[in-house]
DNA sequence: CCCCTTGTTGACTGTTCGGTCAAGAGCGCC
DNA sequence: GGCGCTCTTGACCGAACAGTCAACAAGGGG
């Protein structure tokens, strides 16, 4: 129990929220399942609303991992696209065993929680979408280059359904608890790549 | 104010649950905005929680109209498809104005939300998910009977891809509060309809 | 005219919420 | 040893929360 506690604090809370949400997960619960006091939460953050942003950051720090990952092997585009869809899948299942339930995205279904909160937070989620974006859009482009996608279709835009695919099959997966509907999405984004009439 | 208080309860618990989220909004709030005394809502709801599966009832009727409108009319398949989904950009478009904020796919993300509340909400919710997926579903295998899709791609496969595509564009519209992202969502259904490698 | 049903009221319960605070513990540095 | 810094404690606040209740209004049918 050293200096560890902000860091349990925010695993602690990452836990919850992927079991319901932000809003019904109270800070009391937090703090028990922490072994804290509450004024000890609030030494480290000023406000739940900014704990939920140092769990945002936490959830992008874990997905930017996967990415880089993924994004850094030695595979053609598509294949490294198709190596993080099956990360991002793993890792909803693996969450889905850690907590009882299934998850939405970490990053997505925080985001669009927390942008409702004002434009400050909103702009937090929204930079750390574009970030995601990036690294399918970078794929695209690269995978036109060598003829492996066809050059008509737009990489920042194409990135962008990738992305809300894969947003919309962790929601669905929450909706019906079942982690696999994540893990079957590469054959979706496949099609995503297809050049749209 | 005759008998139309449940109707009224349910239409204001809709614009103030989109306007943020069901956890986040409190019977208070619903009661002062449709001008009625707690007990009034107690009387015709047992619980918030049913109060929320009554609110994703109404939009899942009003879903409903959206859909039997673009599929009902005399085009082809692939095309009442579009329609939907102009039709579905539109709807979040409007309540955007309506509210004041871009809301999330009003079945899905209440559903997400009540799903993880017990095996009940869940089950109400997955019911309605399945009967939206299959206008789908069915659009498609009319395509390909008409030579207009090609005949490997799965239409209940396909179907529930196109509903996460939709879902995550209405959840990325809200992160960004962008609903223009929901209205171009066309051409990426489109391209989730050509055939998978 | 009374009764019964449907709906409404407004005060009430007990709990939980996010957040504050003064006091102190532990600890390294001068 | 004493100072200052970081962290922890536990009691406390007022507000908000979901849900309850007995009383009462309205009105149509017998």
């Amino acid at each position: 129990m050293a200096g560890d506690t902000r860091e349990r604090l925010v695993r602690v809370a990452r836990d919850l929220i992927h079991g319901s949400s932000f809003a019904q997960v109270s800070v009391e619960d937090i703090c028990k399942e922490a072994g804290v006091h509450r004024g000890s939460l609030y030494h480290f953050f000023p406000s739940k609303e900014r704990l939920g942003l140092a769990v945002l950051d936490a959830n992008w720090a874990m997905m930017a991992a996967l990415l880089d990952e993924a994004f850094g092997a030695e595979a053609p585009p598509l294949e490294r696209i198709d190596r993080f869809v099956r990360g991002f899948g793993g890792m909803i299942a693996l969450m889905r065993e850690r907590t009882g339930s299934t998850p939405e995205c970490p990053i997505g279904g925080l985001s669009a929680e927390l942008s409702a909160k004002g434009d400050e937070p909103r702009a937090h989620a929204t930079r750390i979408l574009d970030a995601w974006a990036a690294y399918f859009s970078d794929a695209i482009r690269e995978a036109e280059a060598r003829g492996e996608v066809d050059p008509t279709v737009d990489p920042h835009e194409t990135a962008l359904r990738i992305l809300a695919y894969l947003q919309g099959t962790a929601l669905l997966a929450k909706a019906y608890d079942r982690p696999e509907i994540v893990e079957h999405a590469r054959d979706g984004v496949r099609a995503l790549l297809a050049p749209s009439r």
